[in-house]
DNA sequence: AATGAATGAGCCTTCATTCAT
DNA sequence: AATGAATGAAGGCTCATTCAT
């Protein structure tokens, strides 16, 4: 397979290219002309590959995506502290450690990808991705995690997801700091723990 | 003062214009030109008082950002419950109902802003609304809250506003339904709950 | 007469705003808002003066050139070396030194008068002030200067103002220099040596 | 090589345009998209070779002064007469019938160029070329041209080109008569001369 | 006489995408 | 499969000028 091998060693150089470009150059000189230039082909090898501008960057968000749940997987798997805090601080450390430190690259893709419209697509995975999780998560010896229901799925891993994004897209310095990890966790085990309370008592009341 | 007056009502016409333009035709059809012939003024008077294209996005959203904090104030002052889960809705169901029902509009400019590295210096303002309100919200009979550090803040503010921008950006349907609401309140309520009893057993710790 | 008074300070302080503005940041800012500006009047004033921007700069030109050729005049009228080389050198080097120093402004305008077409209006008086000058000139002890044809003008006036319009326009160092007045002056008076060598020996030919 | 030869022909293509739509309309219809279209290529075509409007009106200028120069050159070594003034008349001749006769599209160029300041990288090819030629002149039999000062090749050049620049500023109907250049000559040899004089009777001294 | 908000024609330029080679 | 010259729709923006107040 020769053709396939090179196929995709042209892919990720573009990728790699488009990942650099947004990296030290942001948003706006992210051009399908300057991507094709920086990964050494011509625009037409990259149309070759990829329909139009943004699928190249979907291309890099799932890429990414996909390297950050595998990350939260295997993490997952390791012989982290079996407890719900365990689990989650372990699926919240693979998220802000998600785009292997490439911050600003990161910002990039987030911000495209958000001016794109591009977001609900990406999220689907995620979702079933957390509800997946969020089994495991109830399954560890406190489990009594009930079913969520979509709603607060939504919430729960928005809530999360929207943090850490907002740190990335404000650039805030502490993203990587323990602190800050403590206080996502301690918002997500909070939460998990209000629901658990609410399926006890009763479904439909709001407890504080 | 005519010349104020005509200049305010200029200005007003332009917003306006804008928010319809995005409301209908969302960002593609968002330009100069389109905004100024809506608003019934020549585009030389649109630049007249915005400098770009991106200074009237930016008004647009600081005006509908400043309508909403009046609003959540608003909704503090009323007292309709003076609980903590009382108060933390009212914020909650005015961040919700923000921008007038224009849910269309909102998502654009959200994009808009999010997409041109603005976010930041919006969100200014709205950190210092939100460490001003956590104090009003832990002043209330039950009131324990502790001051919040800078991080707690921002998870906090960053949390709600976050489910809320995904929820807008994904045009999810529950926005405005009680449920989601709900679920919003429990998160933020837990989170605030757990802040209390981590600052109760001690300082550094993090307690499911 | 105050009304008259009134309009001659405006119509001045247009005219050193404009001065102002080319000496300091040269053709590109150079527009009517920002001459009005700088004025301290509105923009409608200065078209109650100027019919248009051209207008303000056939002003700005005009008073300069005139100023020059005053100061030609009072420089032959003084009491130089009565020589056709003495007379030569008074009036070249007022040339040198019109637009009072302001090298920037003074490029500023040649630029836009150029641009603008309107060297041809503003050599109309330079050159019947030439005409009168060159009999002025050949008026002396050693004269024998013969009327000059107009194409001989065109020659003498514009290789004169041609060479002092390039160095101002090119922003040679040494447009003030003693070396560089010399030559020019070199230059002129051979030229009139020639032309009176030619005529003695009969017209028409062109002798070396 | 297709590839070199296509680029250069629309680049051919697009200075012809450039000098068609300045001969005909002026300064005031010059715009990329008219050249472009006259030079029956897109838009985008014309800015893949220049980087902007005026990078078209230089290249124009720049490939007119070298034909200009190589005119010049070829004049030079056509041996018609080898005397001073026979040097000097073959020069002064190809500089008035530069630009292939376009009078009002070498008008255009001269004033844009002016306007733009970029007369000065222009005239480093003159200057040079200028010092070059002179030395060939003083090469003759009747051979006595000391080596020229700095200042005194700016004079010979602007004095002759500052002449002729006026003569199509102004658009003299005599630019290309036989009275014109005759007396253009005259200047310049006559100039010649007196720098010959001034170097025998002693550096320093200027002499009528 | 003065003000300055308003006008609007129209230019320059970008960049995603195509397709002949 | 790769190339890269060519395309062209479309939009942001300037600034000289007007005129109602």
């Amino acid at each position: 397979m020769p053709r396939q091998a090179r196929a995709a060693e042209t892919v990720a150089a573009i990728l790699e290219a488009a990942a650099q470009i947004l990296e030290s150059d942001g948003l706006a000189t992210f051009t399908t002309n300057a991507v094709a230039e920086r990964a050494g082909v011509s625009i037409g090898t990259l149309y070759q590959y990829f329909g139009d501008k943004n699928a190249v960057l979907l291309a890099l968000a799932r890429q990414e995506l996909a390297a950050a749940l595998a990350e939260v997987t295997r993490a997952l798997q390791g012989e982290v502290d079996p407890t719900v805090e365990g689990r989650v601080r372990a699926m919240i450390r693979a998220m802000i450690h998600a785009f292997r430190g490439r911050q600003r690259a990161r910002k990039a893709v987030v911000q495209a990808i958000l001016a794109q419209g591009l977001g609900i697509e990406l999220m689907a995975p995620v979702a079933s991705f957390i509800a997946t999780a969020s089994a495991a998560i109830g399954s560890g010896p406190e489990a009594k995690l009930p079913g969520l229901s979509s709603q607060q799925l939504f919430v729960l891993s928005r809530s999360a997801l929207g943090v850490i994004r907002a740190a990335v897209l404000e650039e805030q310095p502490f993203l990587r700091s323990r602190g800050f990890e403590d206080e996502l966790v301690r918002m997500v085990v909070a939460y998990l723990g209000a629901i658990i309370a609410a399926a006890d008592s009763g479904p439909g009341r709001t407890r504080a």
